[in-house]
DNA sequence: AAGAACATACGAACCAGTTCGTAATTTGTC
DNA sequence: GACAAATTACGAACTGGTTCGTATGTTCTT
């Protein structure tokens, strides 16, 4: 019942990122986290944030002058979507294969393994 | 020593994946391939594997009239690659939340599961 | 030798995404 | 009220990728 995903690109990804972690925030707010990493221009932020709007993936507060904008989908749906897209697309739609690749990838430390392997025993048992 | 791998777009991926289960191809090999999803057209995947070796995703024997072509890098190497960048964009470098989503992403079945844990313990024994 | 079939080369159009300048509007300050 | 600062709106340029038409050259068939 709930609709497909919208498949963010990685300007908006890196949006939704922020919105997800900060929570509700207005541009001003998501430029300036953003400044950390890259340097994007404020207005670069805001017409990306104003598609976003209109693509369905974020809503906007207008009440305030300074709008505020929250995600519409949530981190682990978008995360599902994107990481579905590329099981089909790079590893024909071999799970084993993409999971193997995952723990193969620099940097991969033991306890990271072992972390893994914990979470996956709890999963078998919610196995569908 | 050796050099980073180049990231292939969508349309050079799958070009790429039909070079890696067919060996060295030439255009027309390539094209029949795709023609059984996608309909693109003949020109359109020559211009792609032109613009391929340019970027040095392939290499093209010129011997005989019809070039052949063959991969320069892995698939396993282009799968971490492509994994590796989604893992930093979508998943702030989280490789545990990434393979749960791997996991959480339908249709996941108990043996598949079953499947990637006995592989899991393999890779702890090689755990870096 | 002529014509059909097939191959490469390549420019041009097109598309989605990104970036930014500039205009218009609102708010705040003196 | 006048000016400065902040904000939204939006057009336009630019980028990487994709698609295709057309030109040109080669091989095959008869």
């Amino acid at each position: 019942m709930s609709a497909t995903p919208i498949r963010p690109s990685d300007g908006e990804l890196a949006i939704l990122r922020v919105l997800w972690s900060r929570g509700p925030s207005t541009v001003r707010d998501v430029h300036t986290e953003l400044s950390k990493d890259r340097d994007t221009g404020y207005t670069t932020v805001l017409k990306l944030m104003q598609i976003m709007v209109e693509k369905g993936l974020v809503a906007r507060d207008e009440r305030a002058r300074s709008h505020t904008y929250r995600p519409l989908q949530g981190e682990a749906t978008t995360q599902q979507c994107l990481l579905k897209e590329l099981l089909y697309k790079a590893f024909a739609g071999n799970r084993r294969d993409l999971v193997l690749q995952a723990l193969e990838t620099e940097p991969a430390s033991a306890e990271e393994l072992e972390d893994i392997r914990r979470m996956l025993n709890e999963a078998k048992g919610r196995a569908r």
